[in-house]
DNA sequence: CCAGAAACTTAGCCCGGGCTAACTATTGGC
DNA sequence: GCCAATAGTTAGCCCGGGCTAAGTTTCTGG
């Protein structure tokens, strides 16, 4: 085995809790027209404290934008983000789906996974869900 | 959505890299008959000091047991937990190259997703491997 | 219109998991 | 047998992402 299959993995995980907010935020406008700050309390189960020191930090990487007990937005960078993140969810979450595993199961295990999904499996998945299983008696 | 799907996939990471450590002190001990910290820095790409921390925090969890400048060794929790996880790894790995996804990303993608796995997906994956794709005609 | 509730902020703490720098032990080759 | 090289340790630092506690702002309904 090549010793450096990490690298990827392991510092990826730093944005991952991005990936999570700018979805998570972009969800909320969807539904509610804005986003408070409650809104992520309730949907990630953290603090209100939590919350602010993450949406600082994503203001700071230039994801969303927000002023002091103001709704918080998405800048064109975190709705890409954003949209990004929910196609790359959905698909692995159909995927499961399609794998005969439950619903429930596969909201929670895609919402795990698919930070660390590449673009080729993402590919392979997607290939599944509009063409079948490899292997299936697509060539007729 | 429910808004409870984080949870799991949430605290579990903290450990994310307890289970990546013990799987690779386990694959050092089968290879070269013990584990030393300078496999552990080479596998993770890590300095010393980093890994001597990990260890450290392994250590206090019970999953190993080393003295200063000697080997590190497995306890019986950590060869539990080694097994466990390598055989959760094996079986992501496989169902990827199944899939189509070329070995070299099965290995990068297997490593990061087999935290967020779940036993049911896992069953669904090894059934894939058994079995074949779930609508083949198996029925016949 | 104003009080209390709800939303938000801030400060200060903790732990995990990285790092560098400086030091100590062990080992092997000469 | 000694000395360099390799291995390991320790101290001190940083950031992310959690928390509590205490305070401030905004909103709302009575």
């Amino acid at each position: 085995m090549p010793p450096k299959t990490h690298q990827r993995t392991r510092s990826d995980h730093a944005s991952e809790v991005a990936e999570d907010y700018v979805e998570a935020i972009a969800d909320a406008i969807a539904q509610r027209g804005v986003c408070r700050a409650v809104d992520l309390v309730s949907h990630f189960a953290v603090t209100h404290a939590t919350v602010n020191n993450t949406v600082a930090r994503l203001q700071r990487d230039g994801l969303v934008t927000t002023l002091p007990y103001q709704p918080i937005e998405l800048t064109a960078t975190g709705k890409r983000l954003a949209a990004q993140s929910r196609k790359r969810h959905a698909i692995v979450q159909s995927f499961l789906e399609r794998l005969g595993v439950s619903a429930q199961t596969a909201a929670i295990d895609s919402e795990g996974m698919e930070h660390h999904v590449s673009k080729e499996t993402l590919n392979a998945m997607k290939r599944v869900l509009e063409q079948g299983w490899p292997s299936d008696g697509e060539s007729t």
